[in-house]
DNA sequence: CAGGTTAGTGACAGCGACTGCCAATTGACA
DNA sequence: TGTCAATTGGCAGTCGCTGTCACTAACCTG
């Protein structure tokens, strides 16, 4: 059990959180001070560095489990499934369950309009790059175990998840910029171009569709 | 012709950019001041900020001369290839005409150096990631003209170019951690690499190489 | 070539992100 | 209840970056 020391902390820390994303979704990123968050909570300034590492470790500290668990659902899907598949559907079972992942700390709605902020802001879309390519090796890792190669000196591995990953970004822009921010959409979105990269590889597009 | 004043510009522009690349291949990036750079070339730190937008602005004034050659290139393929194709013969055009890109302004063997500080520094790395995205975004259009397809509808463009991207992070990495720095090591590597997607994505690695 | 215009520069003040340090407070536990 | 350790606030300082203003050097015109 949780002493209240504890239940101050994580309270303390929710807050922060949950107060940064909502300033950082509403009045922007580059437009929230650490000052404002920190008011927001009426802690000083100092105590916020004490719970995240800055104001990107803040922007991404929800991100950082729905990750976590991706990476993890990948590891528990049958040994069987080709790599490629794998990946597929690790990731929409991902966003089946995204809400167990996310809500204990804050509303899904938040977190999916933070996707948005993320998306028109240089700074974190930067930041999100970077941490996709982090993952990326990650999973890189797990499908060279899975498939037994080495994953330092076989580069299959590593093409598969950034393959993989460059449509996940291509369906993210995608979904960020559409209007409708809800998980189905980026479920399905997903799926679809997923379905469509063989296809676009092989050229010759001129007789057919556009989604 | 060129004006004393003019001439004075390009001095100044070129001895800051010189002089901060020179100090984040050596010293680092972050332990790199912007004071310092300025110092080096004896102007104020007022000045630095007059020629460059930032720090990372000047870290990639090089590669963003490459990067324009590189969608120029693209642009200029000839309009029978297909998409893949193109952007393949584009990319190691633009390894083979690198001096006569670069020279003019820094060393080659400078700006080959700058790619290692850019995958070892977080912050540079994940702008990195945000100019090739903005790039790829740039070589769909290209990519859509070319096949008379609708950029903003049709998915394939946008697929392939990140399906091209992502192999080609893959190539830069690997060959940032190898310890040829050279130009026709990355050409050929790039060049291995386009060629094993396709068998990467079919799966069933198990029986064959790893390189 | 004198004199006014303009571009480029340096110095200074100030903001926001972030860190180190120390003193004060508060929960934990004997 | 008193002691100890964890948590916090305040303060000073660094670095990246910006606005302002006065000054100088290059340009141009008569």
């Amino acid at each position: 059990m949780e002493t209240l020391r504890e239940r101050k902390k994580r309270h303390t820390r929710e807050s922060l959180l949950r107060a940064a994303l909502e300033l950082f979704t509403t009045k922007g990123y580059e437009q929230t001070t650490i000052d404002e968050i920190a008011e927001a909570v009426d802690v000083s300034q100092r105590t916020f560095f004490r719970y995240f590492a800055g104001k990107e470790d803040v922007a991404f500290a929800v991100q950082r489990m729905t990750e976590a668990a991706f990476v993890e659902a990948v590891r528990a899907r049958p040994a069987h499934e080709a790599p490629m598949k794998a990946l597929r559907q690790a990731f929409l079972e991902g966003w089946d369950t995204i809400r167990g992942t996310v809500e204990s700390v804050v509303p899904v709605e938040l977190y999916l309009r933070m996707y948005r902020t993320i998306d028109a802001t240089p700074a974190l879309l930067a930041a999100h790059l970077r941490r996709s390519a982090a993952a990326e090796e990650a999973l890189a890792r797990v499908l060279a175990e899975r498939e037994g190669v080495d994953a330092d000196t076989d580069p299959r591995p590593r093409l598969t998840v950034a393959v993989f990953g460059g449509v996940i970004r291509v369906t993210e822009r995608q979904w960020c910029t559409s209007d409708d921010l809800s998980v189905e959409s980026i479920r399905t979105l997903t799926a679809t171009y997923l379905d469509q990269v063989g296809s676009a590889l092989t050229g010759n597009w001129r007789g057919t569709p556009g989604r």
